[in-house]
DNA sequence: CAGACCCATTGACGAACGTCAATGGATTCG
DNA sequence: CGAATCCATTGACGTTCGTCAATGGGTCTG
């Protein structure tokens, strides 16, 4: 069974415009986390690095999926931008791990993620 | 303060691919769903779905935003195409809103936005 | 130093995206 | 019927995206 669904009376040439809750900025935020997530591999990488205990090296990511190298780095860079992830170099190495001082709203949507 | 970092130890040439918990068909739908809700326009619908007792008319959104009707009639096809939407049209109007039957996993999404 | 390994950046290319103008269908009102 | 309202679709345009090949810098080992 479905919920009952009331259609709202409207009168013809008035409209009713929602009232937007979020500050622009806060939208445009949150947008910009998603869109940074909304990509397969970016996807995957956020959630591995979600659930690693340990940083991760961009070379495991690289030696996973079916992708160049360079596609994986540019994945990484995106990202960062985010400031979903963060970077430690050691030696030849560079390790990935989920931004310690993740904001609220974004550690939610992470872990809002199956 | 930082929570104590660890870098593993590693060996030159050998590599630790990380295994990966989700089927590949949920990624890529999970992806669906994110790439839906990351554009700013699409978001907001979205929210204000979300918090909405009734149905919304399309008029109304095409009076809140800045932007073209076909725009928005645009961005309510990809968030139909996406599942995330229902449409039931009386009259001259068509009201939106959040599919009832949404899966829980989405759901979590939604609701994990501030 | 020379070579191997790891990684970021750059440049290029096709695909997808966000937007609008124009069009047309559907419905209601006079 | 004729005009007005609401909405979806189409076509077009510039922008962004995902990907790779090529390049270069940095670090370790022999």
């Amino acid at each position: 069974m479905d919920k009952l669904m009331v259609l709202p009376e409207r009168e013809r040439g008035v409209c009713c415009p929602p009232t937007i809750k979020a500050r622009p900025e806060k939208i445009e935020q949150t947008s910009e986390i998603l869109k940074a997530l909304a990509d397969p591999t970016r996807l995957q990488i956020a959630l591995a690095l979600r659930d690693a205990k340990e940083p991760v090296c961009i070379c495991d990511f690289t030696a996973t999926f079916d992708l160049s190298q360079p596609t994986v780095s540019h994945h990484m860079a995106k990202l960062r931008d985010a400031g979903l992830v963060e970077v430690t170099k050691r030696g030849i190495w560079s390790f990935y791990r989920l931004a310690p001082d993740l904001p609220v709203g974004t550690r939610r949507i992470l872990d809002a993620i199956a």
